[in-house]
DNA sequence: GACGTGGAATGAATGGTTTCAACCCGATCG
DNA sequence: CGATCGGGTTGAAACCATTCATTCCACGTC
């Protein structure tokens, strides 16, 4: 292994002290023209390239933040990635994507590296329900902000969407389409955005004037492709079959169109279909999916964005929000009103 | 900011030098039994967290890689990703995911992020095709891997997949189902793959006696769904429009098939199509697509432990090589020939 | 009782950068 | 002419974990 150029190495040819090579580097208003001419070009002849690890040892913190996605499966949390990443580099800073595939554990390994790392902070959808890992970032003062999660009391920021007006958005779709029994495909039954948008979907029907009766639920193991078909060929197999299905989100509802096509039942004629988040192969389907949008890019950009200023120079006037942005119903083939 | 806990702290709490807390961190086994337990019990009690800055900076490497890919909105890349990230967590290791978006500029940014934070080594599929980055990498001897493209001229490993053998795959299917003419829609002409794929094709319709005028190319911008529309709606417009398709990637097929659904065209009665990569969402697909299947995760892990193996204590036999994986043709409705 | 042995613990040196008080020197002011 | 100012530069401290030569100690052996 080569030995690294490094800043002494630079200051020695370019016959300054490294002190001013560093302020070359970080504050060139305060050196003459001269000398910053002289050793940029021996900064480039060398080839030197500054330690981050020894910059950051000094500042205490990284240039990292972290992302800490459930599933990196899903195109939603992509959007996210694209998001946060976008805005991160603005600020010069990186951003390490991690997946924690919904389990506590793994999340919890990731956290101990992130704390390790010192990132500058952590945006995350916490898998674990019981808020350990949370702890266990408060503990080592990491600031973080909570992704498609509303942070419930609060002594963190936290960035999401209303998922109840998101059912409710679905719903009164569906009402006025004529629909008056309606399947509702949900995943794990501990996730709060699954019971918003089951909640938002019943206050629709009861403004329509339906009880709750109106709601057939019908719950997946997962939130994914697979998960759908098991839910659609029990939604098949009922005597009284729905006239609509609302998945708690695009993979589940990608699932139920395959399956029911494949049923011979045409979509939306004999059965119109509503997802959720809008992912771009919703769109993408062959009857394309009604959705409702989530402004999945938007939400990584503002996590992004307050933790930036939370541990940015301003940090001080900081103080910890909750951003609940706003859904919005994509309507498409699978739930047109039939002519 | 609160005063991060540091092994000084640890130390004189516990009553010992750092020095032998670093041991008992690292070397357990130097350390007596007691005084190892009473030092990680403070360690516990203090939360003590080592900086990862302060040991890198002493060790000179990382324990983070990059991985840098053309686009992450492609589930491709998304299992590649998950391939190296499983390799190198079980190696204590991070990956730091990033995306260029086919941008060499944006390539050129995150190298130089990497080259600062001295990272381990760098997983990449170039989207600069003059080798620049490559240069870049060399220069700062940042160890590297190539993914999903193979080490031309060899000073580092590779792991790819046999594109010719892919493309013959895909074309021997369609000729014993019966077709005689097939369009294919390509990506990006500069991109190896690409040309590879239909130079296996070519192959195949060779084999069975057609000359490349059996062939007809359609190309595509870019290779995503909306690419794949806009080739399907010129395909339609031809006079005479061939029995299958081979499209370049999934994200493409599931474009022409979108279209072509719309249109009206059977698949795979009046028109076939076999797609490339099989992503989740080919199989998913209302008419689950017929698809070439590359190892995405397999070339994942086999290119972070490549990395591993040249940037860890046995790298001096490392020796670099190029890894070429064998493609599988997964038969789906897509091109289930018609009885 | 002198010496050797080996396990356990020590503490100083090391690494690359940033920051800041101090310094130098020519120019301006009183 | 001396004092002051300020732009430009310097040099050393600080950051924190690791490493390794050294010291310490207890025990056993001759």
């Amino acid at each position: 292994m080569v030995r690294m150029v490094g800043i002494k190495d630079v200051a020695r040819q370019a016959g300054v002290s490294v002190g001013t090579v560093s302020n070359v580097i970080n504050r060139p208003d305060l050196v003459s023209e001269e000398t910053r001419d002289r050793v940029q070009s021996v900064i480039k002849q060398l080839g030197y390239v500054r330690s981050e690890s020894a910059r950051q040892l000094r500042a205490g913190q990284s240039r990292i933040m972290a992302l800490l996605v459930l599933d990196m499966g899903n195109p939603f949390f992509v959007d996210v990635a694209r998001g946060a990443e976008s805005a991160a580099r603005e600020a010069g800073l990186g951003v390490m994507v991690c997946n924690s595939g919904q389990s506590p554990s793994e999340e919890a390994t990731y956290i101990s590296l992130f704390t390790e790392q010192r990132v500058r902070g952590v945006l995350l959808t916490p898998a674990d329900s019981t808020g350990a890992s949370l702890d266990l970032l408060r503990q080592q003062n990491v600031p973080f902000v909570l992704v498609d999660r509303g942070a419930g009391d609060a002594d963190g920021c936290s960035v999401s969407v209303d998922d109840t007006i998101g059912g409710a958005l679905a719903g009164r779709h569906l009402v006025a389409a004529g629909h008056r029994t309606i399947a509702y495909i949900s995943g794990p039954s501990h996730l709060q955005q699954v019971k918003d948008r089951r909640a938002g979907m019943l206050q629709a029907l009861a403004e329509a004037g339906l009880g709750p009766e109106a709601l057939l639920e019908i719950p997946a193991q997962r939130l994914d492709v697979a998960a759908g078909r098991d839910a659609a060929s029990r939604l098949l197999g009922l005597a009284q079959r729905p006239t609509a299905v609302f998945c708690a989100n695009d993979l589940l509802a990608l699932g139920v169109l395959q399956v029911v096509y494949a049923a011979g039942i045409a979509v939306p004629r004999d059965l119109a279909i509503v997802g959720y988040d809008d992912i771009e192969f919703a769109a993408a389907a062959v009857v394309p999916l009604t959705s409702v949008r989530q402004p999945a890019a938007e939400m990584g950009r503002m996590a992004a964005e307050l933790l930036l200023e939370e541990t940015g120079p301003r940090a001080a006037q900081h103080a910890h929000q909750r951003a609940v942005l706003l859904p919005e119903l994509v309507v498409r083939g699978s739930s047109l009103p039939v002519r």
